[in-house]
DNA sequence: TTGGTAATCGTACTTACCTCA
DNA sequence: TCTGAGGTAAGTACGATTACC
């Protein structure tokens, strides 16, 4: 077993609790979550209660139960630099926002990057709408979904994206049973970010709109959000083991310390009869939990006797271990009250 | 008011395809 | 050219929540 605690000269190993008044008590030490990706989500509601349809409505709720359940502790894993929300990126557009529904006309600045909103197709999005049921599931399906017109302006597109494209517009005709591995273009996956960092999660009109501005199935738009929140969370996972593994070391190193000081207290204890005068104090633990708890009983000598040829160098030691031992004690307390009182 | 059921959406896990060293 | 690893789109199963009857 293994004990670590926080004494006068490690003061604080645990800071983070202070920033989570909030956690209960199962909480304590492990605060996960992500960070500014979900800062959108307040605007979203404000946004979808005008609306009020129903199904909406539920999945405000669903949102708020996961913003209730949002950890405070916030690490951005997004692999983008976060955009200001003042600032919004001036070339991509979120479709739900309702001046984005509004056709834009084409950047004249000569960048190439933006996406022509106006020039996608309807096609897509109509289909959808027809089959956003039992069809979207269906496996294969994504063959035909390709009518690529991505219109995006040559700028950002590179080689291998005009092949994928040429790929998935010559695809649309086999139509096999083999499902074809589609790959998004850079375009539509930085655009699915930027979207993603605005909102983790969609609501049927966001996905729509989403998949009708990228030229995508909503499934498609679906699955993308899907799998990106299994990244975060997977990356956040990876980062909250590193963040234990360290913790796990500090604490042995806080341990051993900790050992040394007490094999150091006992020493100190045999080498100094004017010692034994102290109420004598042990640790025990609770063999169910391990935890270790402290018993104060009084020794009954007087100590008369042993103290008097002390010297000061014995009673400034002495002085001191006195203090460290009751600093022990108090950082025992707390976890040894119960188990006191049990036994 | 309560219980059953269907719809919807999310996560977790897995598969299959693609890319690249 | 072959191959294995890694990334990722998509499929599947299952649970939670809600509305409806």
């Amino acid at each position: 077993m293994e004990l670590a605690l926080s004494l006068g000269d490690t003061p604080k190993p645990f800071t983070f609790l202070d920033k989570t008044p909030k956690m209960s008590s199962k909480d304590v030490g492990f605060c996960m979550g992500l960070g500014s990706a979900f800062s959108g989500r307040s605007d979203e509601k404000r946004e979808t209660r005008e609306g009020e349809d129903r199904r909406e409505v539920i999945r405000d709720a669903r949102e708020r139960r996961l913003l209730s359940s949002d950890p405070p502790v916030q690490l951005d894993l997004l692999p983008f630099s976060p955009v200001p929300r003042s600032q919004p990126p001036t070339q991509l557009r979120f479709p739900w926002l309702a001046d984005n529904l509004v056709p834009e006309p084409a950047p004249s600045d000569g960048t190439g990057k933006g996406l022509d909103v106006n020039r996608f197709p309807a096609v897509a999005i109509a289909a959808e709408e027809a089959d956003d049921g039992t069809a979207l599931s269906s496996p294969n399906s994504t063959v035909s979904s390709f009518q690529m017109d991505f219109c995006v302006r040559n700028g950002g597109r590179t080689k291998r994206d005009l092949e994928v494209e040429t790929e998935r517009a010559s695809d649309d005709d086999e139509n096999g049973s083999t499902r074809k591995k589609l790959r998004l273009t850079k375009e539509q996956s930085a655009f699915l970010e930027e979207s993603f960092k605005e909102h983790s999660t969609l609501n049927p009109k966001q996905k729509l709109a989403l998949a009708k501005q990228l030229n995508l199935r909503p499934r498609q738009v679906e699955v993308w959000f899907q799998n990106r929140r299994a990244r975060t969370k997977l990356k956040q996972t990876e980062v909250d083991c590193e963040y234990l593994k360290r913790c796990c070391e500090t604490l042995t190193q806080e341990n051993r310390k900790l050992q040394k000081e007490l094999q150091e207290l006992r020493a100190l204890k045999t080498s100094q009869p004017f010692y034994m005068q102290l109420p004598a104090t042990t640790l025990t633990m609770c063999p169910s939990c391990e935890r270790v708890a402290t018993t104060t009983t009084t020794t009954g000598s007087s100590g008369a006797t042993a103290g008097n040829n002390n010297s000061t160098t014995n009673k400034a030691a002495l002085s001191l271990a006195k203090g460290r031992l009751y600093q022990v004690e108090q950082a025992h307390m707390h976890q040894a009250q119960p188990h006191q009182a049990a036994s």
